[in-house]
Order: C-alpha cells, then structure tokens, then sequence
DNA sequence: GTTTTTGCAAACCTTTTGCAATGGA
DNA sequence: TCCATTGCAAAAGGTTTGCAAAAAC
C-alpha cells in the first residue's frame, strides 16, 4: 500500500463520523463536507470513505437500504435499522459473543466474522 | 395489491431457486432463464423476483458482495459468505433463537427481525 | 374486455475511475 | 522533486420504470 499523506479532507470527514451518532451515507457526509469545503467532490468522499474503512479507522455497514452507512465506532457492535424511518442504530451486544463458536460446530469451513443485525420499529417511530 | 395472474416466467424462476441450494444473484437467475426463454428480460427476471420475495415465497439476501442474492427457502436459517470464493451457503441455526429477546432487554424500541451472517473460508477454499 | 405481465430500452442511484492539477513530505 | 490527494466528469454496476404489445382471466 502506498504511504499515508495528510489531507485536511480526510480528517474533516472521520472528525464528522466520530462526532455523529447516528450512521450517515456517503451523501449526508458529502452535504455536510460541502459546509466546510464547498469544492469538495463527492468522489473525495467516496475514496475517503474507502481508504478509513481499509485501515480501520471507521467502520463500513453495507446494505442497509440502497446505500452504505458508514460507523465512527469501530468498536463490535451490532445496528438495528428502524424499517419505518430507516435509521440505523447501535445495539448492545452482551450474549452474543459465542455466535462464531456455535456457528463454526456444523460446519468444515473456518468462520471469521460475525453480522448481525436487527430491524423493528424505533423508539421514536413507536410514540407514533 | 392487485390481483395475481400466473405467469410461466415466474413459475420457472421460482422452481429454479426451489432446486439450487447455492443463492444465485438476479444475473444468474436470467442466464439460467434465457435456456427456457430466450427472450426474457432482464427487467421480468428483477420484477418476478421482487414479486416473490414480497409475497414470502422466496428470501431476498441484501447484505452479500454488491449484487442482491435470492434464496428459495424461506425457512428462517443464517448465511455464510466465503471471502475468497464469494459462494453463499446455508448455515445450521441452532441456539440462536434466543437473540431477539436478547436484544431487545435494553432497547425501548420494538425488534421484530434478526439477520445472522458470517464470513470466513468455505471447505472447498481451506482444500487449496 | 379488462387487467396483469412481458420485452425492450431508457432512466436511476450509488459507487468507482481516469486524468490533469494541486498539495504534502 | 516526488508521489498522494483532489476536483471534475464520465463510466460502471445493479436495479427500477415507462410504454405499447401480449397473455391471463
């Protein structure tokens, strides 16, 4: 792999994700870069995205709907996606850490990683 | 919904992914499909499938590579993705039944459905 | 005869890529 | 200077859609 250079782009975009709560799309990260650099090109964002995800420093949660969200938290935790509003939560994990053990007991290949997630209706899409 | 009329088109796919035990994507779906009908479309192919992944005849799997892969048994059962080869195989279920409610103790929202899927090496891959 | 389904092609959405210019080491 | 990164625009990949013709009921 090539050597890192610095790019105030690219530190602005993993300061957002860290900041965010919520997992927002390559979109909502490019409309808020443009805040900041009106220049910006949704391409930089994109390879960006890529290239923190590649070496760790967010995480990439694909196919939640059509497009990506991306997770400031590279921490493992599991995402429950309301499938009235669509947004895409964390989740506590606690019990959950076995799954690949129990999983790998029926089977001859070799299991490396673990996704789950869930979906239901939100806290704030129930008070509805 | 509107009333629905049979179809050959949509029988012949629903029977194909009934007799595959791998989970082919749309594209395969229409290559098989072009065999019995030379003329079909592409767009038939997505439409039927999109049509029987709604009526719970068929499963539609989101979350593996880029392209949707489709399933023909709906039997709640995990997936493994094989990272080298990028097959998708059924995989046993047992003892985690109990992952919804897990989930569900510390969250004020409402979890109605859990998706489960692991990646790793499969037994054709860790022989080479 | 009415309504659904089809084939075709164009549109769509998200993501990736080629390229010359810019910027960091 | 050298090479990574950028902005721009075009392309790519997967899926959806509008429309007139064909098929189902």
């Amino acid at each position: 792999m090539a050597t890192l250079k610095y790019s105030r782009q690219r530190e602005s975009i993993k300061e957002f994700l860290m900041t965010r709560k919520d997992h927002p799309t390559a979109d909502v990260v490019y409309e808020n870069m443009k805040k900041i650099y009106p220049n910006i090109s949704l391409g930089t964002v994109y390879r960006n995205l890529s290239l923190l995800s590649e070496i760790g420093e967010i995480q990439k949660l694909s196919n939640f709907g059509s497009a990506d969200h991306f997770d400031g938290c590279v921490e493992p935790h599991c995402h429950f996606m309301c499938t009235t509003c669509g947004d895409v939560l964390d989740l506590e994990t606690e019990g959950m850490d076995d799954l690949i053990e129990k999983a790998g007991r029926n089977f001859s290949g070799k299991i490396t990683a673990c996704d789950i997630r869930f979906f239901g209706t939100c806290p704030k899409c129930m008070n509805k």
